[in-house]
DNA sequence: CGGAATCCCGGGAGATACTG
DNA sequence: CAGTATCTCCCGGGATTCCG
């Protein structure tokens, strides 16, 4: 009796044992929570500000990253018919329900390195 | 005036700008997260146990991901010296801390699913 | 049973150069 | 400014085999 509940991604059709694992699809990976971490803090961005805050990525990696948010509805992206170029990110009122996720793991983070540095102190 | 505060992780010596980053390094990647949300639903598992829930991991792979997650103090690995072997894990109260984070992301990622859901029903 | 050791491959991702 | 395009390389990680 394997009854296993199905989970399945309407979008790109891949199939999830564990809403956790969609999630990390969606929000994972290096770059992405740095990103959304970005756009929470300045609500509004321009690619440029983005990749310069962003240490190390590449226009490649960040223009792929970008899209795929957008495509899952977490990021808004809005171009300016100027020259030269202007494009704002910003997160959307989904995309926004992440944050607490975002600033969890930043706050958690924070007390990894504190106690990090405490172990180190005692030995 | 580029101030900005360094982090630094004291076990590795690397270096971070965010607590993000340092965070994504120690309960990040592909199986992390699904081995955290497997201990915080079982308190004790064994290994094999553990391979056959994670569906689709080498030994490999488990045994990696393990060994880091004890490095970084939040795995209790108990070995039995019996014939056959007996290993069991658990969290740490330190790897406790990072439930409410994994239950936030399974329950973040069951409302993406049926978002898609959704917006797929309405086009 | 719970791994360790070895081999090997694909593609994720960096570097560089170019463009509307 | 905000991206493409192309090339290349490295290594994450699967498969397999063996061991205490």
């Amino acid at each position: 009796m394997e009854e296993e509940k199905k989970l399945i991604n309407v979008r790109n059709n891949k199939e999830y044992h564990c809403p956790v694992e969609a999630a990390l699809d969606v929000i994972g990976g290096k770059w992405k929570p740095l990103i959304l971490w970005q756009l929470k803090e300045t609500e509004v961005i321009r690619y440029n500000r983005l990749q310069q805050n962003l240490h190390g990525v590449s226009p490649r990696m960040l223009t792929k990253q970008l899209r795929e948010l957008e495509e899952d509805g977490l990021v808004n992206r809005k171009m300016y018919p100027e020259i030269p170029p202007k494009v704002e990110y910003s997160l959307t009122e989904f995309g926004k329900t992440v944050s607490p996720i975002i600033e969890a793991l930043c706050d958690w983070g924070a007390e990894y390195l504190e106690r990090q540095c405490t172990l180190n102190k005692k030995e």
